[in-house]
DNA sequence: CGCTATAGTACGTTTTTTCGTACTAAGTAA
DNA sequence: TTACTTAGTACGAAAAAACGTACTATAGCG
C-alpha cells in the first residue's frame, strides 16, 4: 500500500529520526540486551539454551525477542531439519558492530554502581567483556 | 521494614546486577533519553522550554520522567521563588558522565540508519553532538 | 503404544506504560 | 474583576508489554 514511499510518516518518522531511539527500539524491553549479550561472546546457542540461562522468561517473549532481533539484522537463525528441532541463533556482523559501545554503556553503569553491586566482569550473567 | 538489609532482594536484585539492565531502568521508556539530549548542551532550561521543545509530551510524562531522573541523580532541579513559578533543570556531573557512552551508541545507530535517516548532526532535536 | 525432547504457537489475562482532560496557586496586567 | 502565566497534580482510560497455561509436530526409545 506504501510503496513508493520508503519512509515512515508521521510520529513514527519522528521517533526513527533520533539515533538513541531507533537503537531503544531495537533493545529495549526486558530481554532484548540480555539475550544479546549471551550472544556476545559468539558461540552459537540453540533456543532451549538461551531459555534455560535466561531462566525465567516464556516461550512467547522469547520467540518474540529472537525474531525482533532477527528481523532487526541483530542475530542470525540457522535451522537444523533434525528431530528434535535444532535451531541456533548467533550475532550477525551488525550485531557485533554495536558491543563497543554497549561496552562503554556497561562500563558507565558498572562505574556507576560502584559498591553497590560490583561485579568483576561487567555481568556474570550478560557476558560482555572489555 | 527493610533497614538493616539494604540490598533489594529476589528479582529486583537481579535486575540491577547487570549494567545494562541498570542502565535501561534510568534511561528506558518513551521521554528520558530525549530530555537528556536536550540538557546535554549544558544551558539550563525550564520546564515549559523542555516540553515545547519535546513537542507531544504530556505534563504527566514530562513531571514523571524529570522526577525519575532527579531521582537517579543525572538531572539537577533548581527552583526559583518567583510568581509564576521558574524552574530549571540541567544535567549533573553523573549526567553528563553518559555522555560519551551515548555518543558512542548514537555513532552505531547513525552509521546503522546511513541512507535511511541520515542527518549531519546525530539528530537536530537531540542535540548530542560528537 | 506411550513417553521423551525441541522449538516454538495460540489464546487469554495481568501488569506496566502512556495518554487526555481537567484542575491548582500566586501574582501581574488589563 | 477577570484573564494570563508557570509548573506541576489528580483521575481515569487506552495502549503496550509481559505473563501463564496449554498445545503442536516429529522421530527415537522401551
Amino acid at each position: 500500500m506504501n510503496a513508493a514511499n520508503q519512509k515512515p510518516t508521521g510520529q513514527a518518522a519522528e521517533e526513527l529520526q533520533c539515533p538513541l531511539r531507533y537503537m531503544l527500539n531495537m533493545f529495549g524491553g526486558k530481554w532484548k540486551l540480555p539475550i544479546v549479550c549471551m550472544l556476545a561472546p559468539g558461540t552459537p546457542l540453540r533456543y532451549s539454551s538461551i531459555k534455560r540461562k535466561l531462566g525465567n522468561i516464556t516461550n512467547v517473549m522469547l520467540a518474540q525477542s529472537l525474531k525482533d532481533l532477527e528481523a532487526s539484522g541483530i542475530v542470525n537463525r540457522k535451522q537444523y531439519n533434525e528431530v528434535p528441532p535444532r535451531v541456533e541463533y548467533c550475532l550477525t556482523k551488525k550485531g557485533k558492530g554495536i558491543l563497543p559501545a554497549l561496552v562503554k554503556v556497561a562500563g558507565w553503569a558498572v562505574e556507576d554502581m560502584q559498591g553497590e553491586a560490583a561485579c568483576g566482569s561487567l555481568c556474570d550473567k550478560c557476558q560482555v567483556t572489555r
